[in-house]
DNA sequence: ATATAGCACTCTAAGTGTTAGAGTGCTAAT
DNA sequence: ATTAGCACTCTAACACTTAGAGTGCTATAT
């Protein structure tokens, strides 16, 4: 009949094969996706293109007289050529809306919803990591003595983050020269990321020679207080029980490794460390993933920015059969909110 | 033959239905008790007094054919009067040292490895909560002006928890007033819960009525700073996946209403908060449970001690079928190390 | 050359029937 | 009071059957 172009039409098969599926979670048949065409091209011409999406790698059979699925090449094609942005409706966006921005100041609390949120209105796992410290912007450091041998730091972030760490120290340390140590500090280091910091300061040592140099030494030395510049790793991970409706966790085997592969915080903090090198979405399908537990999920990462500035991390995690769509969508419009969130916060 | 007392019998029996049953997991039958009892007693006596305990509804059976397997009533009574302590092995009392005393000073962290350790050795799910504020003894504050219109307070306990909080101001405060409101508070409140101080200086305020009255005020209204005596409620939580490997979980949506229950923030604190009103161990069986999700499991729960003052809890859920005994002795460790391992941290 | 109808073929999932075995309760004997 | 013996019950596992969904191929129509 009316000539349409060959791949044009494969593509649209298959993106309708991909939908079809992550919709129904059963093998898509010929019939089924005529019916979606609503009978404009017949069950046997859709099986010819199928036969070619098979060679190609982009669909699978289960078994001989089961329908189609989708590969993880097919899914990575889908997601790289034919995903279409998905709109959130007014719903979805206001309950996003009230958990992170009615968290009150705590970021905790905060974080915590944001994974809530992701879990929430995707229906798979969220993950979320806290503000990178080392990206954050020094602001302000004040020291206190607080008995003979110890000192208590704080360091306030441009952001609003603090961050404090007691320290022991041998020699007693006079009011004045931590007080001169702490205004040296402030002007001198204004405007440094926290990750930055310590080379500024050793780079710093290096070029000096006179008696500034002892001064400064004291100061670097007082910097090193363990643990204040450690990085606060915290995950917050919501949504394992709603992950555990979807059909591929049926087996309580596949169940637990997903499980597993979620506790792994290791793992997890690697993967959102690396893809927020480059700010956006990243997408892991399938065997895409290192971590073979995970062979039969994808991972979705986002990063969130403050002031223009990548501070973090986020994640949805669930089977390769999952909304890519939505989760893009939905954690592009979480990491902004939360991106204005922190910066109201600070 | 020989005369035993029932009574005694009668019990001994009962643990080990209780015993065997939380081994295998498959319901017990008179046979392999009289195994337990190197046939010293015949399955068919064994019969009768299972006969009697099912009277009892200390045990039922799944269904005619079938073995007899423990009732919450059963569990209940093997707990509270059949369970003799449980010593821990030197490699388990090891990996339990390892984790919590070779987590740093990053109470964050520690808290992780704590919960991990419940969750390693007893393999359910193990959750603690961090040391409620409100319990900890005031040492010190300190504040400091930012900016014209910003407060950062820093308190600091005696436990060596550290809490800051940025209040907004509108009038300004001279660095004077604030060095004296903060001499003031250091030497006023010394000693004092965290939970208290607020009633202590209202109490004060309804006292004074002179001109100390108006700097009072002022010292009180700047303590009020949101979020500075908030709980910091943060549950850690550990253990979803090797929970899946128990059979009662074999069926998916069992294993969801667990996880639903285990992701239910609000009720696992109302719970510790409540069962840490008293200290030491609680144990909360199948439907004595308030939440119906875990009508099929069991918490326990036990508090955790700085300085003989109990400051939070944690907990231990599983199925009902657990191993209570090693649970127990488990948590009882567990919490007395992390006891140690706070007060060094202080 | 492309699309489609028809048909034989394949494989699964669900239902049925059968059976081995584990466990019981009762009764009679010790 | 205890136990051996026995008939009875119920489940879990296996084999067998069948309906139906889906395919690939071939011949036909456009």
């Amino acid at each position: 009949m009316k000539h349409v172009d060959t791949e044009s039409r494969r593509n649209s098969i298959l993106g309708a094969i991909v939908e079809s599926y992550v919709d129904t979670a059963t093998p898509v048949g010929s019939r089924a996706i005529s019916q979606r065409f609503r009978h404009s091209i017949s069950p046997a011409t859709i099986r010819n293109v199928m036969s070619d999406l098979e060679e190609m790698e982009l669909i699978m059979q289960p078994h001989t007289s089961a329908g189609r699925v989708p590969t993880d090449k097919g899914y990575r094609f889908y997601v790289d050529s034919l995903l279409e942005p998905k709109h959130l409706t007014k719903e979805e966006e206001s309950v996003i809306n009230k958990l992170i921005h009615s968290a009150g100041n705590d970021i905790d609390y905060i974080m915590q919803n944001v994974s809530k949120a992701i879990s929430v209105i995707t229906n798979v796992v969220g993950i979320v990591l806290t503000p990178r410290l080392k990206r954050s912007i020094f602001k302000h450091i004040e020291f206190f003595n607080m008995d003979d041998s110890k000192i208590l730091a704080v360091i306030v972030t441009t952001s609003g983050f603090i961050k404090n760490s007691i320290m022991d120290i041998e020699e007693r340390i006079t009011k004045q020269e931590l007080g001169r140590i702490t205004e040296f500090l402030n002007s001198e280091l204004e405007g440094i990321s926290l990750g930055e910091i310590k080379s500024y300061l050793t780079r710093k040592l290096l070029e000096e020679r006179d008696s500034f140099y002892t001064f400064l030494k004291r100061a670097t030395d007082i910097l090193s207080i363990p643990g204040l510049f450690k990085a606060d790793d915290h995950l917050y991970f919501e949504g394992a029980a709603c992950i555990m409706s979807h059909p591929e966790f049926a087996d309580i085997r596949k169940a637990r490794l997903f499980l597993r592969a979620c506790e792994d915080k290791k793992g997890l903090l690697n993967l959102l460390n690396e893809d927020m090198e480059l700010d956006g979405i990243k997408i892991h399908i399938g065997k895409e993933n290192i971590d073979s537990e995970i062979y039969n999920c994808s991972v979705v990462t986002s990063s969130y920015k403050i002031n223009d500035v990548v501070v973090g991390a986020m994640a949805a995690i669930g089977p390769t059969r999952m909304e890519y769509g939505k989760v893009i969508s939905v954690l592009k419009y979480i990491s902004h909110e939360l991106g204005k969130e922190l910066e109201d916060l600070g």
